[in-house]
DNA sequence: CCGCAATCGGACCAAATTGGTCCTGTTCAA
DNA sequence: TTGAACAGGACCAATTTGGTCCGATTGCGG
């Protein structure tokens, strides 16, 4: 399987376009700065993404990456697979070796079906789904670098650290 | 997560004990020998078993190890933790880190419902089930080394080798 | 009660993977 | 034609994987 940062990042890279109108054209520093991702990383992942035809890239000045395809119809299985290669759970489950111990394995079974449940969950889960849910992490890195912010862990949600720096 | 070799070869290595009465104290390297696994690095994986508690090795001549609970009692889910520590498809939901963006995190919603699949996939498959229907893959290569064996799948329970070696 | 058999437990190691960086193109637009 | 922006690959350090090896320890047999 791995579930590795660079596909966290494609996810999360993803979701940055598809916040905006369908269509527009983003650059990658704008898409790493609001993720808070680094450029030449993510520049590696959005070529991955552009041959799976998930983004679609110009060059140039006023280039860019732009959605090829509407965010409701992305699953993160797709997403996944294009950055990582066909998921595969185990070397056992490997798409061209397969299982050595071939029919008399009983793990075989075991982990195909709970590689089918992960595809499942992945497979059913669109990009336009999540970017509805998603708060960009980068924002937060941002505002906290500007500094002087109060960001208080309101005992409710998640319980960050209170970066009250005042002095410079 | 990653499912390595090592959980791999864990499984394999307690099928072989629960194959036995219980009870049975077996060494090592006949372990190895039938699952076809490299018997210095069964041996550290079984020292992670046997801090588990899953096994009990004794020392000395006529040591071994032996299942500490009924195979019908052992998850698979307990085998893998007891090697690769608590099972984390990401970073994101790994226990003491935890996801940075916290709160508005849509993707680790993603991920901990892909894990939580998982983990339900492994912790609802006991030792002695898979050990019902596995055949030792070990078994199989040492036949196919000695040559001329018949090798019958038995249609019935516990799917053995029958390995009808007439000569010595 | 001595020595051998056998595991324990940790040190060590090479190769692969992860998570990047960087530099040299190419391409496009102004 | 020049500069902005991606393409693509070489490179790199750190970590993980998949092991090996060896001394320490522990029982059993004689």
């Amino acid at each position: 399987m791995q579930i590795t940062r660079a596909s966290e990042y494609a996810m999360l890279g993803l979701l940055a376009l598809a916040r905006r109108p369908m269509g527009e054209v983003v650059m990658l520093d704008v898409v790493a700065g609001e993720e808070d991702i680094p450029v030449s990383f993510l520049g590696k992942i959005f070529q991955s993404l552009a041959r799976g035809k998930l983004v679609k890239s110009s060059r140039g000045s006023g280039g860019g990456f732009m959605l090829m395809r509407a965010p409701e119809t992305i699953t993160a299985l797709e997403v996944i697979e294009a950055v990582e290669g066909p998921v595969s759970l185990t070397r056992c489950l490997d798409v061209d070796t397969g299982c050595e111990h071939a029919g008399g394995c009983a793990l075989c079974g075991l982990f195909s079906e709970a590689q089918d449940r992960i595809k499942e969950v992945f497979s059913g889960t669109t990009v336009a789904q999540l970017a509805g849910r998603h708060i960009p992490g980068g924002m937060v890195r941002q505002a906290r670098e500007r500094e002087r912010i109060v960001f208080r862990p309101q005992s409710a949600t998640a319980g960050r650290a209170v970066a009250a720096k005042s002095a410079a």
